[in-house]
DNA sequence: ATGGTAGATATTCTA
């Protein structure tokens, strides 16, 4: 058995205790963090290596993006994708000894128009799904888990209003069509919902509220995924809500998800 | 309808 969780830090140099509270506390055998905001060769790892997590595959990036894989398992690198050909950091993949690939995204925002002919970043996010589910559908993953903060909240349930929010960038339509064809595409279960079918997950809350946990207008924009040969090995998941309210958080809280391989 | 906060870097962009 082992844990993986999915995490967006933003900035893993300025939380780095925060990252190391969170091994400590609930140590996962595998931590994927996303907006690393950070190079490679800059990342806080000696701290990581000594409580346990001497793996690390990640691909960084000056100021912006970045993705990072740290592991108390072995793991090999198992490459990167360039989706959208942004140029950014934003997808790593790593593989254990026992043959499960994990795959680490970080889908872009996407802006606050969601109209490709007035905003091109909205444009660019949804071009990146496209080219996931092309991906997945050329080369058919299997044995392979996928984390990330995929910068949507598909479901009703995963917002904290869904009428409020169809016209809001996560949530809207298009996107949720984009994200369901990428998803599709590989087979993908959401493991998550898998084990929580039910009720309002939120993974993520603007810092912009005055009182976030009282507010409580939340998102789930961070998931688990897993291929179909290995989704029924996938339990215990988890959203870790109270990160949200440590010292100087991130405004996303990890999720994790248990696989018994 | 608007503006609200945060981080990295440079005085602006991205989220």
């Amino acid at each position: 058995m082992f844990t993986i969780a999915t995490w967006n830090i933003n900035s893993v140099r300025l939380r780095e205790p925060l990252v190391a509270r969170l091994l400590s506390e609930e140590a996962p055998d595998i931590l994927c963090l996303q907006e690393i905001k950070s190079p490679v060769e800059k990342m806080p790892l000696q701290g990581f290596a000594d409580l346990g997590y001497r793996h690390v595959v990640a691909r960084g990036q000056k100021g912006y993006n970045g993705v990072a894989i740290l592991s108390r398992l072995p793991i090999e690198d198992a490459g990167d994708r360039d989706y959208a050909s942004l140029g950014h950091a934003r997808h790593v993949a790593a593989r254990l000894e026992n043959g499960v690939t994990i795959h680490n995204f970080y889908v872009p925002a996407g802006g606050d128009i969601p109209d490709r002919a007035q905003n091109e970043k909205f444009g660019q996010k949804l071009d990146f799904l496209t080219e996931m589910r092309d991906a997945f559908h050329a080369d058919k993953p299997q044995k392979s888990i996928m984390v990330g903060d995929l910068n949507i909240a598909p479901r009703e349930d995963d917002v904290w209003s869904h009428k409020q929010l169809l016209k809001i960038v996560s949530h809207t339509p298009i996107e949720v069509e984009h994200l369901g064809a990428a998803q599709d595409a590989g087979k993908w279960v959401d493991i998550t919902r898998k084990d929580i079918p039910s009720g309002l997950l939120y993974s993520w809350w603007s810092y912009r509220a005055k009182d976030w946990d009282a507010a409580d207008k939340g998102r789930r924009l961070d998931h688990i995924w897993a291929t179909p040969d290995i989704a029924g090995a996938g339990h215990g998941s988890r959203i870790l809500r109270p990160v949200r309210g440590w010292q100087q958080p991130s405004d996303h809280v990890p999720v994790f998800a248990s696989f018994d391989l």
